[in-house]
DNA sequence: CACTTCAGAGGACAGTTGTTCACTGACACT
DNA sequence: AGTGTCAGTGAACAACTGTCCTCTGAAGTG
């Protein structure tokens, strides 16, 4: 027999996922602290009290939210810094990645870039934990590379940050640029590409301009 | 005589402004979506109906906060990019002056980064607003040094976002090293001197790097 | 002085919130 | 087959919310 798992537990599972799944779609207006218990059992169509079974408040429910929206990433992240292509390509690989996501994903990204420094501190601690984590990957598959010979540790780490937060920026203003004029996406991307572009010559020039 | 204002007027304006302190504490702990009206008015210790002769919503009042947050800023900005200094110093005062002003006024520094991306639209675009203020006054300054010779409009445009975004991540980073450990403010100071730097050298070699 | 204006008070309204408690009934285990 | 577990129910609770309405009294106006 294959190990099924229990049909108690599967269905528990699975009214677990209605709930993240109904505060993810309320949280496309609105914000965590303003988002009520009784709201999110209501468009589940599940007694309130039934929320107690899976979250121990609205705060755990959030923190959850951040695992399923940044988690998965990392593996997507990691492929990208692993090719073994050009600066160029690289860069315009990194943005359409971002982009597709941002499609892929909108109310993912926009409930994190809402929360990163929103007004519940376990959502806030969970985010940064997850992007300091993307800075740890980025900053190992920089240092491999061939043009951070000679660079101090921590100065990858500072172009680690700066690549990471760039990616989330952008990410957020594709979101605002959704809902606006059309062809105001395009425009972001055609930016966040050209901001790369520079972030990537300041660093082929980083030590003969002496970083120190 | 002197044209005083009225009595009338100036207790008015006094109110206006304790609701808007008032607010401004209260959202150090939570997002402008899930403030109270009745809770504001409780602090300052009038009736809940009071708030309407000021506000017609929270929204509006969170309006307000975002001019009294960035609209005295912009003097400040722009005496610093006037300054004719190397490019060495100039990056100094500027994040010397972010780090001031984060000391001086936290509170308004973390209201403007919580609802940046916030529940409520029209503080969104208040803020995106003046943001975009910032941007253009940014813009204007870096056009007129001679490093910036030969570049396109938009290229300077996309240079003055990538700074102005830099000081606003630096300010809220300021803020969440301050309740952490002791020293973290000095390493996040440190950081964002070198990111700084960093563009500052991606933008001498931009266009011999053929930036298009 | 009488007369208007209007910031703020205070009561009342219907709705909503989070949390408690005892409960049911289908699954899981022996 | 018999028994315990536990996801979800449903009623009740005190506390709170935003908004409406009428009222007051001090400041402004001529």
């Amino acid at each position: 027999m294959s190990h099924t798992l229990g049909v108690r537990q599967a269905q528990k599972q699975k009214t677990r996922q209605a709930l993240l799944d109904a505060a993810l779609g309320l949280l496309e207006e609105q914000s965590l602290s303003s988002l009520g218990l009784r709201e999110v059992t209501r468009v589940v169509g599940v007694a309130p009290t039934a929320f107690y079974r899976h979250f121990r408040d609205m705060g755990e429910l959030g923190v959850a939210l951040v695992e399923e929206a940044l988690g998965s990433l990392h593996a997507m992240v990691r492929a990208i810094l692993a090719e073994q292509a050009g600066a160029e390509e690289r860069i315009d690989r990194t943005v359409e990645v971002v982009e597709r996501h941002v499609r892929e994903h909108p109310a993912h990204i926009r409930f994190v870039a809402r929360e990163r420094h929103g007004g519940v501190r376990a959502v806030r601690q969970a985010i940064a934990g997850e992007l300091d984590r993307f800075a740890e990957e980025v900053a190992a598959a920089l240092k491999t590379q061939p043009v951070s010979d000679g660079w101090r540790d921590d100065d990858v780490w500072m172009l680690a940050e700066l690549y990471v937060d760039r990616l989330v920026t952008t990410a957020a203003a594709l979101l605002d640029a959704e809902d606006g004029e059309p062809g105001e996406a395009e425009r972001v991307v055609r930016v966040a590409r050209r901001q790369l572009r520079l972030i990537s010559i300041g660093r082929r020039h980083w030590m003969a301009a002496g970083g120190e």
